[in-house]
DNA sequence: AATGCTGATACCTGAAAGGTATCGACTTAT
DNA sequence: ATAAGTCGATACCTTTCAGGTATCAGCATT
């Protein structure tokens, strides 16, 4: 059976007259016969009664239309879906996301992304970047956010944004008067440092800074995320850097304080396979990349 | 886009190898190229991305497996539902009734009907004996049962069954000590009447009847149906001659007593299109037809 | 560099869809 | 009653196109 014989069957089936069918399928009445017959032949049943004055629908017959017509609408369905699916408006895009350092860009970019791709799915998933990187590979997610990641050969990583470092003080610390906070302040403050793994991580790049700076940081506290560390600061364990996108995180009295010149900066990078050619993930690329500071000159390749 | 498309697709979306799909399809590598080549310019999308070892799908190419899928089992079912409905074991049977004189036969009729064809849906229309000629014609039933009807060319009459007649009588009436009951007995007794229309009907029946014993039945009332006639009995109106079956109607003070020799009685008749040749409908007549009486000799041919 | 995969292409063959002419059955109009 | 005009079915020819064989180009492994 082929969609010839459905469409034939349909023609038929609303004209009850071979001829007129037939010129409706600007084919001649001859052929039209042959398929019908093909028809009825390998479904074991006759679907026409042929009568002195043109045909009429056996019971099979007005069974067989209501199951073509669902077969041809939806063979309409499939074709409209999967152009759909080519241009990247409709399907599912899965994001490997991180915790906590997520609190406001990523949620941004994605209602963006929804607002102009409404069909398709999005769908999040919390991973730390080790996880991220392998479900990358086997197809799980799409794409990743994620900062400081190791190189891999099959990994495109870009750089999303810079963000500035703030450091989080709590509201009675002697340090919460300064408007900006200069690296050298750090040295000998109580540091809480974040993620304790995997590594390379954020907390790397905040030793090196202080390293930099000519101190070693006096670390009284590595946990797993900044909302911990947040709540740590709140209790009055300490200070600690974070990303400027943790400043969405209200707890009591913590307060933000940029770090002064020369502005150290910690880098938001989303990662996708290489040979991924998806259109969804192309899309939502192309949002993602709409975020990134216009003013950032230096990028990832 | 033919179903050969859908299956050759299928194949190769499962293989992910244009000569392994091949293989599986009993063609050779060449025609598979090409028939997929023809689906994607179709379609206006590739399917598949084409790597030097197999090929593999493209987003575009997995919302249209799904919706292959979709399509080939619709279409194993639709061949299926025909198969069926040719053999009259899938589908709607409509049935014309009248009102009261059918309490017990056409259930069980039914009842029978449904258990050997589980998946055919029966829906009961109420309609008069003209209704049902009506709607016989324009196929809104496939068959209808009646009491006396007119003959027309285009609609065969069956009958069903004889039933005896029987009285229904005031358990406080002179002749409800009688076991049974002769015609001349009704002689001069008020009588109730059903249905007033339309004619011919039961009623010209009884008329008939007491004509032929030699008296004029004297009506008190005429009714719509057995239902009314009964309760007017019931209160005492008169009495009722009515066939068998309205034995099954419980009213306080009602009683029936069987009409005595030569048992008078009516037939109840079904009535199908001459030219419709369903298998339903013939599924059901032969349920219907092994209702009938054995030892009934004469028939409706 | 050679071999062995992959899918794509060129060209031929054969099956089958489509076209023309005509048939037999039936209805309708004269 | 019979001739003309329907209807769908059939016989036979033409054309299209799916399928087959041989071969190619690209890539990976050896």
């Amino acid at each position: 059976m082929e969609f010839r014989h459905l469409r034939y069957f349909l023609a038929l089936a609303e004209e009850l007259n071979f001829n007129r069918a037939a010129a409706r399928l600007h084919i001649s009445q001859p052929p039209l016969t042959r398929q019908i017959q093909q028809l009825e032949q390998e479904l074991g049943v006759e679907l026409f009664l042929r009568t002195s004055k043109g045909v009429e629908l056996t019971a099979a017959g007005t069974m067989f239309r209501e199951e073509a017509g669902r077969l041809v609408a939806l063979a309409e369905r499939a074709t409209e879906r999967t152009r759909l699916a080519g241009e990247g408006k409709l399907g599912r895009l899965d994001v490997g996301i991180f915790g906590s350092a997520v609190l406001n860009v990523i949620p941004r970019m994605i209602l963006n992304f929804r607002r102009l791709y409404p069909e398709v799915t999005v769908v999040l998933h919390n991973m730390n970047k080790i996880e991220q990187i392998e479900a990358l590979r086997e197809g799980r997610i799409t794409i990743g956010f994620n900062r400081v990641l190791p190189p891999a050969p099959d990994i495109v990583v870009e750089t999303v944004l810079k963000e500035k470092l703030i450091v989080a003080i709590n509201r009675n610390h002697e340090l919460s008067h300064a408007r900006e906070i200069a690296i050298s302040d750090l040295s000998g403050q109580p540091m809480i440092i974040f993620p304790s793994a995997p590594r390379p991580s954020f907390a790397d790049q905040v030793y090196t800074m202080c390293h930099g700076a000519g101190f070693a940081p006096q670390v009284v506290q590595e946990v797993g995320d900044a909302v911990t560390a947040a709540a740590l600061v709140s209790s009055g364990f300490g200070i600690c850097v974070m990303p400027e996108s943790a400043i969405s995180l209200q707890l009591p009295q913590v307060i933000f304080r940029r770090l002064a010149w020369p502005h150290p900066t910690i880098d938001l990078d989303c990662l996708y396979h290489r040979n991924d050619q998806s259109p969804i993930l192309n899309a939502f690329l192309e949002i993602v990349r709409g975020f990134r500071a216009p003013e950032a000159g230096a990028e990832a390749g």
